[in-house]
DNA sequence: TCGCTATTTAACGATATAGCAAACAAATAA
DNA sequence: TTATTTGTTTGCTATATCGTTAAATAGCGA
């Protein structure tokens, strides 16, 4: 008896699924928390020195601090009256890597196509 | 003669680059999408497969398509009166296994931890 | 040409988020 | 105790974004 002609095909991701993965995209989607990644990549830094190295408002870098810290993506760990934080979850440097190459290498091939007059 | 005592870290990323990722990043922060390009994994479907499997308003889908076409994600090919579409950087399947095996890990070692009466 | 289908765009209301300023909280020092 | 330092939270405005409805565009056949 053949079975009925049904697709193979992997199944959706659950709603909540979907919920979850774009909340910690979210988390990656501002300019200023990728600076604070960044920061943070090269070792664990003091709220203080974030503020001081960008620039911007305490409260608004700690508000940044927050959403990566909910998405998982930091830890903080407080000492005293300071608190340091520290990337928690290593995919974040890997997913920055990958999208910042990814996109030199797109501009390169569109220098390239520009060299060559296409 | 000692050198200067200058720490060696690697430079800041520009402004542009910053908005560059970020804006990829936030293509990727929203559940639509994201369910679009899960669907779109599977091969290249048209905006209209895409509307009746994902139930949502046609005007809705072109939204979410566009902008995901504006992020480099996705591509369009229009054959007569149909667009069809399809993943153009493949840098897409990654980030979402990655990001999808991620969560599945921590959410085991919670469940881990729940069992063991952490 | 007209109509039909597939898709995009425009306009709108509702909700979310960035950044600022000020109030608040907590640990330390005077 | 009071003052100071370090961070967080709250209230606000401006801006952006999601989803809907309606109108506009484009390709194809009659």
């Amino acid at each position: 008896m053949p079975r009925p002609k049904k697709i193979i095909q992997k199944p959706e991701l659950s709603p909540l699924a979907l919920e979850l993965i774009a909340t910690r995209f979210r988390a990656l989607s501002e300019p200023m928390r990728l600076r604070l990644l960044n920061l943070l990549m090269v070792g664990e830094q003091t709220v203080g020195q974030l503020v001081a190295v960008t620039g911007s408002s305490q409260a608004n870098v700690s508000k940044h601090l927050s959403v990566l810290r909910e998405a998982g993506m930091i830890a903080v760990r407080k000492e005293g009256l300071t608190s340091v934080c520290y990337i928690a979850d290593p995919i974040v440097n890997e997913l920055c890597e990958m999208m910042c190459s990814r996109l030199r290498e797109e501009m390169e091939s569109k220098v390239q196509a520009f060299d060559a007059g296409i």
